[in-house]
DNA sequence: CGGGCCTATGTAACTAGTTACATTATTGCA
DNA sequence: TGCAATAATGTAACTAGTTACATAGGCCCG
């Protein structure tokens, strides 16, 4: 019957010709409405009224060269620190009119390379990765297409591409030295998977160097609460006894907690429990644990505006350090002895 | 020197141009590879690589009219449960070659319709929101537009659009019906913001319908840890004595046991505790926190595939209702009494 | 040796907007 | 009333690919 039927969606020559006027004139009406008579304007709002139209994003960028969308490549959601690291990429994006298409990678290299591949398909104008370590396939796409990539999560001047994140070495280093100042020399390290994970792998780093006199066994577990009741029971079980557990992540901590307790332990007068990250439910458990402070927040800001900038200036930004704190709490104790 | 120094990034016509064919021919090789002789595509392949041509997604999109693009609108995430939402949404649609944007809306409407616009400029396929509840203005967009829109985290076959979600009225009721068979007569609710969120809404209006002989005293928290936190220690300022906490959300439940811990209570002996949700951490508190599950991975999923399958075929789906279903675990406890 | 056929390639017209430039219409002022 | 200035509108050439159709060349078979 009507033209909805033969095409799906009106174009701008479509309202043209209904208005009775040329392809500029409507375009006009659209981007500089006062370049236009008020009887004209009038006409052509009713054409694109009457045939919903609606401008085609494709067309438009074909034309500004630019997509506005920038693509965020994190392991997962489905964990607090990247959640929030997201989120703060998001609300500052949509400071720079730039909207975010998320990627997750699963912490697999292969997985990334593919889904940067289809986010430069789509028209990501840049990127933000976590980590510096990447499949050469990943090295190789960023350096042919020369997108501008901003790494996260930890802070290497010396690497191809600008990061913006934190000394993960020296952030084990000063949540370990804060055990070892309350006398703990038997401790626990719960870990998340180091495979593949440079920011894991350079935290496990950091205690290694330290080479204080202290016992480290190290487990490896999911970084989920439940990973990391799962690990902390196999560790109860085994029956060393560790006078701390000391957590390479918040979330691991938390769990750590919740499986300390329900074995009857009690934190922190038998055992001391210490997170790293200080997620903003860290300061509310029971008890309220004793962590190092990242800020995942402000880390997922500074990317953004790095990115933003890197995108609107062509000028790569310089790395950002954002400092570590120790945040002091009530799952940790010193040891009488 | 070189071309770069004129324009940014090479086009099929300077690979053609290089490579001495027609832009056919050069287009060619990339679509259908054996259509062209060894020789011609591999001309044309130096061209390329010399030129680091990477094809604009924004031609691409006006020829095949499609992005591939969708857009989800979540209130936030920095909050475990819309995290492992967007993250279902995320690996589902990559199944279906559909990249998603997201956009966060913090509950208000405005923002909302403004980001939804926002999506609909850089070219969404289709629409993935929360609850029925919306302004004015977003429901004109998305009746001018067209564009295909799933409402999640409710069921309610007479909107608009299609939901999916579960019955949020009915799974509130289950919950409020497990603490008044444990002979809980004096139970504190600690729900959500209500402003803007249809979804409390319908909770807190099932357990005013259910009309039990039981005092409910309703107080409202941000949906974090934090907020939950400062609920519980209010209330236990205020001297009123309750058996058991109704939380209309895990995050709050979890909030409470750290609370009611650390002002001594023991969970359940002195009081019982009650999610809704079940996140998978839940089952890892201790106690245990016994909750309603909803399935909300699973409603990520199938909002995903629902919209996927309107776009591939121009259908709107059906409404899916997922089941809610009760999980008791150590949290609450029967009143002798 | 020429018709038929297939392969490889080129031409040009699409996709949907934007925009520089040209043209026409209107108004102001002398 | 006439001329210039300004406003309003149109023409056509861009943006970067895709693709239907045309054509050129090579090969086989009769």
């Amino acid at each position: 019957m009507d033209l909805t039927s033969r095409k799906k969606r009106a174009n701008l020559r479509d309202v043209a010709r209904k208005a009775g006027v040329s392809v500029a004139t409507a375009s006009r009406v659209l981007n500089m409405p006062t370049a236009v008579s008020a009887k004209t304007r009038d006409r052509v709002q009713s054409a694109i009224d009457e045939l919903r139209f609606v401008p085609s994003a494709a067309a438009r960028a074909i034309n500004s060269g630019r997509t506005r969308v920038i693509g965020a490549l994190v392991p997962t959601l489905d964990n607090a620190i990247f959640a929030r690291f997201l989120d703060a990429i998001e609300n500052e994006m949509a400071q720079h009119a730039l909207s975010v298409v998320v990627a997750t990678t699963d912490n697999d290299p292969e997985i990334e390379v593919e889904k940067a591949r289809n986010l430069l398909d789509i028209g990501a104008e840049g990127l933000i990765v976590s980590g510096v370590a990447h499949s050469p396939a990943f090295e190789a796409l960023v350096q042919k297409t020369r997108i501008p990539v901003i790494a996260t999560s930890c802070y290497e001047p010396a690497y191809a591409l600008p990061t913006v994140g934190y000394d993960n070495r020296a952030a084990a280093q000063m949540a370990l030295q804060h055990l070892v100042d309350l006398k703990h020399r038997r401790i626990a390290v719960l870990h998340g998977p180091a495979f593949n994970n440079d920011r894991t792998r350079a935290r496990l780093a950091g205690l290694q160097e330290l080479d204080l006199d202290v016992q480290l066994d190290l487990c490896e577990a999911d970084i989920t609460i439940e990973g990391a009741c799962q690990a902390v029971a196999k560790i109860l079980e085994s029956g060393t006894r560790h006078s701390a557990f000391l957590c390479l992540s918040d979330v691991l901590a938390m769990g750590a907690l919740f499986e300390l307790q329900r074995s009857g332990l009690s934190v922190p007068d038998d055992v001391s429990v210490m997170g790293l990250e200080d997620l903003p439910s860290s300061s509310y458990t029971a008890p309220a644990l004793t962590s190092v402070r990242l800020q995942v927040s402000e880390m997922g800001s500074r990317a953004a505006k790095a990115l933003a900038s890197w995108i609107e200036t062509a000028e790569p930004p310089e790395p950002v350090l954002l400092a570590a704190e120790l945040i002091p709490r009530q799952s940790t104790r010193a040891l009488s002895g």
